[in-house]
DNA sequence: CCATTTTTCTATAAGTCTATAGAATTCGCT
DNA sequence: AGCGAATTCTATAGACTTATAGAAAAATGG
């Protein structure tokens, strides 16, 4: 183990350019796909000085895949705690994860797809970030079952890993097209978790 | 290259046993994570001896791919050509695509998060066949449209991909939980696409 | 039941990868 | 400029991988 000043404003500027760099390696060859060495070329060092910034290749995984995590859950946690209607903080939501994969959505990808190669004591900081994402997201549909947004036939859990799978989904929209507007598309895909495709209903548009 | 006769019964069935194997093992550790040693352990047999059926780690990997895209393809073609109303089109879809992730989730999932790792040239069949899919499901929306069963406002790409991206969400409660019952939520899903969670709207339940 | 074909095994070459140790360089500060 | 700390470099051990070649074993069929 070397010395390592982690509190200069130095170190944590380089390991934060590290973690960047991880992720974008490890999101275009995946985790296993990817080398220590093709890490440290893009950040312009050697092989062998990345393991200044992280102790093993899974830690680098480990910390590219909080720091994809971490603002999209916080962000989660300021909407679920408003008390805007429903209708609105749903928005406010779908627009947190398509916009997550806008703008880092490097780090966020490589959560998705190579987490499970984390052995499982590696995981748990994720699976609490990710266990709390879906029981903020579960409770405001409860709230909005309450407050008659949401039928009540509709159960929380079913409805919860919908909302998640329709964003991943449009996320591959928006890591394709650069161009494509991630607000217009939070708006469509609020509309249609709400109202459905089916056309005729009350709400004109 | 060593001579091999490709037309046995005996080949053909270890073919597939081979293809399955490499599906466990690569839905398990990722195509990069898995080695050929693991797969010849899976199947019974020396990691030489599996390239009596692949002439390389990355042609067992198209194989795994072709194989679990395969029949989910077809039936979408078979669902597309079918003149029923759009609403049970739909739930054939849904349910076509859920039910993939209970009869061959592995060969499926190794397509859907490994695939990418192929060469552009061993991508060519993936890609044709994932494109016809969407094409097959934009059409059927278009269909929709025509037949006042969708709205007009609605572009079918966004709403071909957020249809697989919901699909794909539940997959994963299908693959966390054998119990689930997958033409339950097939009929919760089509239910949630068509008329969204917002209650009150004419169709009663 | 023997001859031929098919399938599997053993052994290994050649390459890649992670992680470490200690030397060399650069940085920040006075 | 010069000292000590922080950062990067070089070099390498040790492990693991893919793919091949030729020998061995098993299956097939006349």
């Amino acid at each position: 183990m070397k010395p390592r000043n982690t509190d200069s404003p130095r170190y944590q500027s380089q390991k934060q350019a590290a973690i960047r760099a991880a992720a974008a390696v490890f999101s275009e060859k995946g985790f296993h796909g990817a080398s220590t060495a093709d890490i440290a070329e893009r950040l312009g060092i050697k092989q062998g000085s990345l393991y200044y910034y992280f102790d093993s290749k899974e830690e680098a995984l480990e910390d590219v895949c909080l720091y994809g995590l971490r603002q999209y859950v916080d962000n989660m946690d300021a909407i679920a705690g408003t008390d805007e209607p429903f209708e609105a903080r749903l928005l406010a939501v779908v627009g947190n994860h398509l916009g997550s994969y806008r703008s880092k959505s490097e780090a966020l990808k490589v959560h998705n797809d190579e987490r499970l190669y984390l052995p499982a004591e590696r995981r748990v900081r994720l699976k609490k970030l990710g266990t709390h994402y879906r029981e903020q997201l579960e409770l405001m549909i409860h709230d909005g079952v309450a407050a008659g947004a949401v039928r009540e036939t509709i159960d929380s859990h079913f409805l919860a890993q919908s909302i998640i799978g329709v964003c991943n989904g449009l996320g591959e929209i928006i890591v394709r097209d650069p161009e494509a507007d991630v607000f217009e598309l939070a708006r469509k895909c609020t509309d249609l978790l709400l109202h459905g495709m089916v056309p005729g209903h009350y709400k004109g548009e």
